[in-house]
DNA sequence: TATGAATGAGTGTTCATTCAT
DNA sequence: AATGAATGAACACTCATTCAT
């Protein structure tokens, strides 16, 4: 097993899943696109679902790994929840064509049963990641109390929100300027008042 | 052609759509759940995607018309805003499996050209609707002019979260109870100090 | 029955089958085309096999009739022979589309078996009265006898030879002014030392 | 991609065109005469139409080197057009199968644009190499002028009236034994003066 | 008799997966 | 390990024909 060859492969697979999104993408041109026969996508995968999982996985464990950083240390909260959301937006954006598979995904396990992924979900993770940010903003007196059980997936939602705003909006401005943005409307809300 | 069949066919449509995805319906399923003939389908619309277009437009039709009443008035601000939300998440939650296919739509409008939809894009009526608002309650001075460009798209993702939430956290609760958290959190944000 | 409707059905028929060939022809475009609906094909006419049938049995009860006439008489054998070849070319000029039905028709019939079509071979009347057209000219002394069996066969094919010139190589001229060619053709053939 | 692959599909999907037209025939038999499977068709021909296009250039191919090759050399015409004639019949009476089924293109050709193939003509050009032995003829003296453009559709139409007359009349004889009646009847006519 | 909605067997094409080389 | 030709189940869509009204 050339640990080369697996990368190439993994790389070809998310420049086509990206393309063509989950159901379009087809074995023989990740294969073509990676240099290999079809074969060998075989050799090193059980099959098409577990490639996209690998995919997944190597996509997500990343992901852990930048917002895990960002739940260390000591500084006060609202410098975590922008540390955590920039690492957030940052990784989306740049594998944000992988991250849509993963909504497809998602609504796939949302179906239940049938056609339900076995993913590892990569925005559980970032739910979970959220969470405990939450919860530490809860303890911390950061966060109010009230509603504190959504907080973590209206996290999630802003973030989506901002890449569903680049999607239809525009997508000039770098995403990551709007992180303050972000954070600002996390702890403050749209209203006036404050 | 009998409006009592092409009413059959629809609303078999929307289930089997809803239980397997875009993707994974067949029309013969959808044909059978309707208690018709495959041919059937097609002397009431012309192929599969067209059979879906409809089921979309009928689908969006319907929460238009319940958003755009929430928009008229004059009441204040916070109440329209809850009147908003509580007319897109009930309307969600009836038809929310549909709902999931035009993420799935989305997605693929996301990526471009390829496999996109030219399906008339529900969220996106959402999403000009939830502008009316924001414009509104900026104009009104109920909501800040700072970043108030993202308000629609950050509206828009509250809602989604609310239907994530219910998703990977638990189902047991009405979704229409939790849109007062929704309200506030959109005015007040999660922090504390308020 | 109404025989008006029969006749309305029959020229629809005429109409479509030559425009969209025999396997293009569809039912509905027919019975749309004659005014009635698919149903009453189906009172007037067995399947579409017979009505197809009938249509080339009308067509060809025609030329029976015109080449009959050009039969009779005591006419000398080459004003014979371009009154029989005027008529034919004439006929079929009015109806070549359905007459490109018959080819098909004689090509399925040619196979053997499988598709082949019980249809009165209109193209066999045309060579049955060549036949009797080509006896008669022997007898006369006015064809040799030599190669005398193939005279039907290449009378019809002579025929056939002005209508692909037609669609080959052009249209403008009105093909019963190449007549008198085929006649010279047939009686004298192509060479120079006539 | 295997030769032999290739050919055996192209062999069974001249068996099967023959038997049952353009339109009668299927995938799957072709698939089973060959003995491949439906996938393994489409691995060498795009679809369907390019399979019964490759079928035909490969026909055509051979017959245009036949005839080509009889117009070479410096014999006089009569032997020339005896050549071309053999070669042609010859070619057809190995082919005329397929070549049953370029008369059903021809026709959808004649009707112009709906259902028109695109097909490499295979008539067409035994139409040209026609046009230009008899222009050669022209040239030599040994066919007149008068009449002269509607000669090469007449040749064809005389090669024609062979496979008409072999069809309804019988099949017990050689097709190439009547060559020389049709230079004779080319040359000369049917008429007795000669 | 006329209608036209319903039928459903039939077919071209796709593509994940296998396996002999 | 790598290859890539072969596989064949799956599925959207067509259209001649039927039959209840």
């Amino acid at each position: 097993m050339k640990l080369a060859t697996r990368a190439a492969i993994l790389e070809a697979a998310e420049e086509v899943f990206a393309e063509h999104g989950y159901h379009g993408a087809r074995m023989e041109e990740i294969a073509s696109r990676a240099g290999v026969a079809v074969g060998t996508l075989y050799n090193y995968f059980e099959d098409r679902k577990h490639l996209l999982g690998a995919l997944l996985d190597s996509c997500g464990a990343e992901l852990d790994a930048r917002l895990a950083a960002t739940l260390k240390g000591r500084a006060p909260f609202p410098e975590r929840l922008e540390a955590f959301l920039r690492a957030a937006v940052q990784h989306l954006d740049e594998h944000w064509r992988v991250f849509a598979i993963l909504v497809e995904d998602e609504l796939a396990f949302g179906r239940g049963g049938s056609g339900a992924s076995e993913h590892r979900p990569m925005l559980r993770e970032v739910y979970a990641a959220g969470e405990k940010l939450c919860t530490l903003g809860v303890r911390q007196g950061a966060l109010r109390k009230r509603d504190a059980e959504l907080f973590p997936s209206l996290l999630v939602g802003s973030i989506h929100a901002l890449f569903r705003h680049q999607l239809f909006v525009g997508r000039g401005e770098p995403l990551a300027d709007r992180v303050p943005a972000l954070v600002r409307f996390f702890l403050q809300g749209a209203g006036a008042g404050s």
